[in-house]
DNA sequence: TTCATTTATGTCGTGATACGATATAACTAT
DNA sequence: ATAGTTATATCGTATCACGACATAAATGAA
């Protein structure tokens, strides 16, 4: 492959990776103002989702929370505390292990929770194609620049 | 549909809403460790994707560059003024209209850029599964939610 | 048992950064 | 000419994630 070939394969590189990251911001953009009209920070909504979209088999615990997020565990106490006190989310002691602190979302919660939840749907039910292609096509042309580092 | 099956319903939705976030977190988890090994803040890595990252024919204004990461114009201001500070990304003044500010990756910028994007590459084609599989169970079990509450 | 280690949660001070409000300069159109 | 719009810049504020540290409970080894 010579230089020029090259350089013209790596832009297509970045313009697919920008693409994407544009549709992706574009749906965390969506997200994050559905958030806050429904009256939650973007990050309790996440919290929200996660501890009440768990499997059922999964301790919800503040470890938990902070894995699910992304987030380091004192991050996770804090945003905790912040949905605790907006009476979203209760703490609950762990019987078996008086270490940890199960969480569970209070009624007011689950209410915001389901509306901005059928909100995510539709939204995702319009914007998932454009995503899907973005994703796709960083795919298709790193595909062959993959390729070629690896030899 | 009576309130049992919707119940069990909301929370599929719930679940795959999670994993498609918990998904997407991950992604973004992977990336910003990656812009700040390579000495960026994740958000410069950003700034100088979407510039470097622009079709040939866009105009790359602060505007632009606010509009393609979900910005405020003063928030990308100062988002420039710092990548600007660190020589990885510089302002030209623009001729034909002398209120823009047009943005260029420098040279250092550009070397860092194409190895976080290598790196993306790579990682995206690993990752880019479990994405789109979480995006798709998001909306195969949204879509039947969506249909009955639209009528 | 006893005591070191690990695990889970909590506290506090700090730093980064996105924003609203506001300012200034340049372009546009009537 | 000038009113209105557009593009960038400045500044004070608030949020929030983090590192460092602290506490309590469980675990494991001697």
């Amino acid at each position: 492959m010579n230089a020029r070939s090259s350089s013209l394969q790596n832009h297509s590189v970045l313009r697919s990776l920008a693409d994407f990251r544009f549709e992706l911001r574009s749906f965390l953009c969506f997200s994050e103002q559905a958030a806050l009209r429904a009256g939650l920070q973007p990050q309790q909504h996440q919290l929200l989702l996660q501890v009440a979209g768990a499997p059922e088999n999964a301790t919800v615990t503040i470890a938990y929370a902070a894995a699910r997020l992304g987030l380091k565990h004192n991050s996770a106490v804090e945003l905790v505390d912040r949905s605790e006190r907006e009476g979203l989310l209760e703490r609950i002691a762990d019987a078996t292990d008086k270490r940890r602190i199960l969480l569970r979302v209070t009624r007011k919660g689950d209410n915001v929770l389901h509306r901005l939840t059928s909100e995510h749907a539709r939204e995702l039910n319009v914007m998932a194609p454009s995503l899907m292609a973005a994703l796709e096509h960083v795919r298709a042309t790193a595909h062959f620049t993959n390729d070629a580092e690896a030899r």
